[in-house]
DNA sequence: ACCTGAACACCGTTCAAGT
DNA sequence: ACCTGAACACCGTTCAAGT
């Protein structure tokens, strides 16, 4: 930390100086309201030398939300990776890892699904999230094979999944999901009911 | 529309016409940058004088987002108001509802959720979201009540109700649950899923 | 009582000029 | 090749001054 007194970047590579720095002032400040003058600031440059690196904050930002799904991807991977377990216990794995990702990261999260960081959905960011994604659809295609959960169309299932988890997400950042408003570890309650959607009755 | 030419609020309600203006941007600008000096601008007034009328931008916003959670939750309940329906369709219709009022409303419902209008959590805000939710769960204890729903801590299957329509309507709004993306119509996949996990099974 | 105009401290972005 | 300083067109907010 406090790199600008060593005067570190008068060669190499800014780029990635000002990506490690965003990526600090995005897990600092809570407050959320980024400023590419703040960015350049920190890294002990000018306010105009990121624009040598990046063509305006947009790509800042989502060179940023990139590498956020990269990780939220592997972290999600990472929770399932012991294979011999029911897909159900998989899933709860998965989920949890998702939402514990989101609200560990609550200012990259919303970042990652904010049009600050360019249209999630038609640019390079709507591949990212789809290949984050991927999981749950590798999860819910097991549970099917195994018999665990109905036969249903994968993708409507991915849909419930997605957005459950990301409601939780959001909800939690935004404090919404406290117990005192909506009971105890409502975070595991929802994703239970949502399971038990998933679940095929036993035979 | 285009009041300016008439000039009508030299005398009387520039509150109200500031929140009557930042409404209708809100529906119009798809593209959610609010600037409280356009609404001045547009209300024909000086970018000064909203600040007669309100301490600041975030109180501003935060009228319209407390405005917007008592349209969600008007709307929502209207759509469950024929109270002979089972449990499940009246669930469908009010989660349906809910979740057309935030593709309608886009850029209103983000700012809802946004910190922008001030701590949802802590603020008013936070009464009138904790007010909607009231909606789902008297639905949810309609079910219980019934047998058609499963017997849980009803503040657990309410905390899964709302992650998974507020993940429904921001992941749309983000353009994500598109249908070549994850299948067609995953809206009502999703919460077709989310109900069979919290229905009982049958007799 | 209600509104305006100038002012201040910030932004994002551009561009000539420096090394 | 990479960075800086001044500049431009914007913000949110304040405050003396106008009617």
């Amino acid at each position: 930390m406090n790199e600008a007194l060593e005067r570190p970047y008068h060669h190499g590579n800014l780029r990635q100086a000002l990506i490690d720095t965003a990526s600090e002032m995005l897990r600092d400040d809570k407050g959320w309201q980024f400023t590419l003058r703040e960015v350049a600031r920190r890294a002990g440059v000018s306010h105009a030398a990121p624009y040598k690196h990046f063509p305006d904050k947009a790509s800042l930002l989502s060179e940023l939300a990139q590498r956020g799904f990269e990780q939220l991807e592997a972290e999600t991977r990472a929770a399932i990776s012991p294979r011999q377990r029911s897909a159900r216990k998989a899933f709860m794995a998965a989920a949890l890892a998702y939402v514990e990702f989101g609200i560990r990261n609550p200012s990259l999260y919303r970042l990652m699904f904010s049009a600050e960081a360019g249209d999630v959905a038609t640019t390079h960011l709507g591949a990212r999230a789809m290949s984050a994604l991927g999981v749950v659809i590798e999860l819910l295609q097991r549970g099917q094979a195994s018999g665990e959960f109905k036969q249903r169309a994968v993708r409507g299932q991915a849909a419930a999944c997605w957005s459950m988890v990301h409601g939780i997400v959001v909800l939690s950042i935004e404090g919404m999901l406290h117990p005192e408003k909506v009971g105890a570890d409502p975070i595991r309650a929802a994703l239970e009911t949502l399971l038990e959607g998933l679940e095929a009755p036993a035979p």
